[in-house]
DNA sequence: GCCAACGTTGGC
DNA sequence: GCCAACGTTGGC
């Protein structure tokens, strides 16, 4: 079975992969997409799925984690809830309109693998984080993109 | 905080 | 369906 690789974004200050880290069997539900791109994306995802966590509008953005996807796409709770900051009136239980995963840590990186460290190896230079004004919070991720950002974050 | 690069909305 | 106005993202 060939599973495809993705990348997650973050804001930190909202959800960081230390979050993840100290949340229960260290599973977080991957919510409050708001993007008809990025949502198809979530309903792409399958089991068993990996996929990068990137930090992003923060002093260092770059790849902190791997996680691991443990139940694919289902249909976005935040959407149908008025008291949540995500709510979606055109969101209802018969027709949901967005989805979400949930995740959990495979592991925290040693080290944090930097945009700028990632815009720095030609293999990645068609890598879709690092095209200009790409602002998906949800992507797929090649799989030789995958294997050279995974032997990056193996070095010191 | 700035601002470029988007995506969405809504009048027409 | 067009497109201007507006809101958001996210690096710097």
């Amino acid at each position: 079975m060939i599973n495809q690789y993705w990348l997650l974004k973050s804001e930190p200050q909202t959800y960081s992969i230390d979050d993840l880290v100290q949340a229960p069997q260290q599973i977080g539900h991957w919510e409050g997409v708001r993007n008809y791109q990025a949502r198809n994306f979530l309903r792409d995802m399958r089991l068993n799925d990996l996929a990068f966590f990137y930090h992003s509008s923060c002093k260092t953005p770059g790849i902190v984690g791997i996680v691991k996807i443990v139940r694919a796409g289902y249909p976005d709770i935040t959407a149908l809830d008025p008291a949540s900051q995500y709510f979606d009136p055109k969101s209802s239980v018969q027709n949901p309109r967005w989805y979400q995963v949930d995740v959990q840590l495979v592991k925290k990186l040693q080290r944090i693998i930097t945009l700028g460290e990632l815009r720095q190896h030609p293999p990645l230079e068609n890598m879709l984080l690092l095209r200009q004004g790409n602002r998906l919070s949800v992507m797929p991720v090649s799989l030789n993109e995958w294997n050279v950002i995974n032997s990056l974050s193996l070095q010191p």
